[in-house]
DNA sequence: AGCACGCCGACT
DNA sequence: GTCGGCGTGCTC
């Protein structure tokens, strides 16, 4: 009897061995369930053999195959052995993670929702609409729906009303309507069919689609470089068009699901005929697994998601867009670590298949790859709008200006003009709440989450302490718990305070406030944004969530408040990333005709790094930056990997640390460093500390984790749980 | 990850 | 004498 090699979602890097029945390599890809231990687990079918090098005695039966849907095809496969031997995660947690929830469910996909259409049979066409009785209205719409398109998915009778599936179910019996499980075939005919004309092109987006067009069936990473406001977007969509003429599918990856119904509603307006789906974490799982599905089929040519749609199988792929690369959203930070601009990449190599990274402010690892000729590097470096010019940067130096309540008068001044010529400001603080800190002015107390190595911030309207970092909530102490005294007061300023603030100095103006307290509950973001497109909003404040790929048309100054911290952080990377958000944030300045300014509050106004953002010059400040990375030794010119640890007491974690290094034999290009606590060494309850493995040869590196990682399996670890992070983007 | 096995401390 | 603590090891 055949062997099955079976995947499952447990944290030991092998494949389990089954018999059963009826199994040909064509099988592979195929989810089977399998008894395991005690219980029932579902798995995938990896490999199928003659042999078993487990004894006969272990070996048990398969319990069901699962046929519903098709296999995953091979190169799914690949992407998930890449990605195992790559981030040293075991196999059975990739796959599965890398399925939607529903096919990871013990129960079948009952009658594959995806295909679930009906068509009318020829007695359903000659059925009468008089023949249902008129009170009946979603019987008869039901019906005539079905006569006006011929074929209705089950999400669209639904939509119809709550009560249509039942109605259907009533036609099926009365043999009007059958399922059908035949897949709509695309009638394209002709691109000028299924896409609306764009506009014209400047030379910039021109070039870069005439360059990517011309190896469009080559695999190439091109960086798209392009300044805010340039159009890289009008580029993806003029290669998607061309994609789509040879009937191949484009994945198009973004770091955030806000950014989704923005550019879904894009890429719908452009290519009104064509099937879109969009996969992202915020989908229900029925909704997920019929996207997926499609996919899988096909059937959808454009595929728009986040990191997670990196693994959707797409059998026609010929494009992988990843835009905003330099977002670290890409990089996931728990279980599999993996970053889905990095997969993207091996996908699109082993598709054969162009990859666009698009970015106005590129990590300096993708900028590096195309200074040395890895990457194809396309700039763009004119904005697309007509007269739209580049924002005026000025910084306002806060030593000489007063502050007061975060602001000083040259900007209080400048606000007051926009109000006055009627164009909306923004003002980005990228800190939520209303104080990141609560003090006690007589004994220096400071209010500290219990469970994080962390201040609690002060959200004044609710009453509350928060941590932002693990959640926790307390009520705002009427008295220092240190020393009695009443004398405790918010210090420094978030959204919230700046709100306030900005309420009291213009009472007329219309002020919101975005951050992800203000648009957490669903759609509130949408509603926000429609706002301001509409113009019934003169201020902005808000946090990072605002600098990302919005078009504010009226928006003339940008205003920057409180962002020297991250000039001066231990993080190596905290320079690289502050410019590319404040580039992002700047780049909302004048985005239509209105000259653009934009108003910088530090006490540094000499910072290079505030230098290159007056300029709007990134290749300077990325050539200041990669000079410091080459003579400390830190990445792109070195590859690394942590192995991180945490316990309920940090001796442990650095303990079992310790051990770790001490059984590692490192080769020459291999560097061990000493086991550290972590940046945030408490979070939630858990003391946390990592060891820095780094490399100037990623192979050789490649080589020591897949040693190692093996022997630290059978180190003991008690109460130690511990993950080896490849590329990490975070200490 | 679960789950069983197994070997040492306080108890109806 | 047992109940149960969680350290160790296995799951095809």
């Amino acid at each position: 009897m055949p062997i099955i090699r079976v995947a499952l979602d447990v944290p030991v890097n092998t494949l389990f061995d089954y018999l059963a029945q009826d199994i040909t390599a064509r099988d592979i890809g195929v989810r089977v369930s399998v008894p395991f231990g005690k219980k029932q687990m579902i798995g995938m079918i990896m490999e199928v053999s003659t042999h078993s090098l487990v004894s006969s005695s272990k070996l048990r039966h398969a319990v069901h195959i699962f046929r519903d849907i098709p296999p995953l095809p091979a190169s799914l496969l690949d992407l998930f052995r890449f990605c195992s031997a790559y981030y040293h995660h075991p196999l059975g947690e990739v796959v599965m993670n890398g399925l939607p929830g529903r096919l990871r469910s013990i129960k079948p996909v009952v009658a594959d929702p995806a295909a679930s259409r009906y068509c009318l049979t020829p007695a359903g066409y000659a059925a009468s609409l008089s023949a249902i009785p008129a009170r009946n209205i979603v019987k008869r719409r039901l019906l005539t729906g079905l006569k006006e398109s011929g074929v209705m998915h089950i999400e669209e009778v639904k939509r119809l009303s709550r009560r249509a599936p039942a109605a259907l179910r009533e036609f099926i019996t009365l043999r009007w309507v059958e399922e059908t499980l035949a897949v709509h075939p695309s009638t394209v005919a002709s691109l000028s069919e299924i896409t609306s004309p764009g506009p014209i092109l400047t030379t910039d987006q021109e070039n870069a689609v005439n360059d990517i067009a011309a190896k469009i069936s080559d695999f190439n990473t091109w960086l798209l470089h392009g300044i805010t406001g340039s159009g890289k977007t009008e580029v993806y969509l003029q290669l998607i068009a061309l994609l789509l003429r040879q009937e191949r599918q484009a994945l198009v990856l973004v770091p955030e699901i806000n950014l989704t119904p923005q550019l879904e509603a894009i890429f719908r307006a452009r290519f009104p005929a064509i099937q879109l789906v969009s996969l992202h974490s915020g989908l229900n799982p029925g909704e997920r697994l019929n996207a997926w599905l499609q996919a899988q089929r096909g059937e959808a040519k454009i595929i728009l998601g986040t990191r997670l749609a990196v693994f959707t199988p797409l059998p026609k792929l010929g494009l992988i867009i990843v835009d905003e690369e330099q977002d670290t959203s890409f990089k996931q930070q728990e279980g599999l670590r993996y970053s889905a601009r990095d997969v993207a990449i091996f996908r699109a190599k082993h598709a054969n298949a162009p990859v666009i990274l698009g970015s106005a402010t590129p990590s300096l690892e993708s900028y590096y790859n195309a200074l040395s000729g890895r990457y194809l590097r396309l700039r763009l470096s004119s904005r697309a709008v007509k007269n739209a010019a580049l924002p005026v940067v000025r910084c306002i130096d806060t030593r000489a200006a007063k502050i007061k309540e975060g602001f000083s008068d040259p900007l209080i001044a400048a606000l007051e003009k926009c109000l006055t010529l009627h164009q909306q400001s923004l003002v980005f603080i990228n800190r939520r709440g209303y104080a990141p800190v609560l003090l006690c002015k007589s004994c220096a107390w400071t209010a500290t989450c219990h469970r994080c190595a962390s201040r609690l911030v002060v959200h004044l309207r609710e009453k509350q302490l928060r941590c932002h970092h693990c959640g926790h909530q307390e009520r705002f102490p009427s008295v220092c718990p240190e020393c009695g005294d009443q004398d405790i007061v918010p210090f420094g300023h978030g959204t919230q305070r700046v709100e306030a603030a900005l309420t009291e100095r213009f009472p007329e103006a219309r002020i919101v406030r975005i951050d992800r307290d203000s648009t957490r509950r669903k759609n509130a973001w949408q509603k926000i944004l429609k706002d301001i497109q509409e113009q019934r909003v003169d201020i902005l404040i808000g946090t990072q969530i605002l600098a990302k790929g919005h078009d504010f048309p009226n928006l003339s100054l940008v205003s920057i408040l409180n962002s020297d911290a991250s000039l001066f952080s231990t993080d190596f990377r905290a320079s690289e990333r502050l410019f590319a958000q404040l580039m992002q944030v700047a780049g909302r300045a004048g985005r239509a005709t209105i000259l653009g300014e934009v108003l910088i509050q530090t006490e540094f106004p000499d910072h290079p790094l505030y230098q290159a953002l007056r300029r709007q010059d990134y290749d300077s400040l990325a050539q200041t930056l990669l000079a410091e990375r080459k003579t400390a030794g830190f990445p792109p010119y070195v590859y690394q990997a942590l192995l991180r640890a945490e316990a309920l007491q940090i001796a442990a974690a650095l303990d079992f640390l310790a051990r770790a290094a001490t059984i590692a034999k490192a080769p020459k290009l291999v560097e061990i460093f000493d086991p550290v606590p972590a940046q945030m060494a408490r979070l939630r309850g858990m003391e946390r500390a990592y060891l820095l493995i780094q490399s100037g040869s990623r192979k050789q590196l490649q080589e020591f984790l897949s040693v190692w990682r093996a022997k630290l399996d059978t180190l003991s670890a008690h109460k130690v749980r511990w993950t080896l992070d490849v590329d990490p983007l975070e200490f």
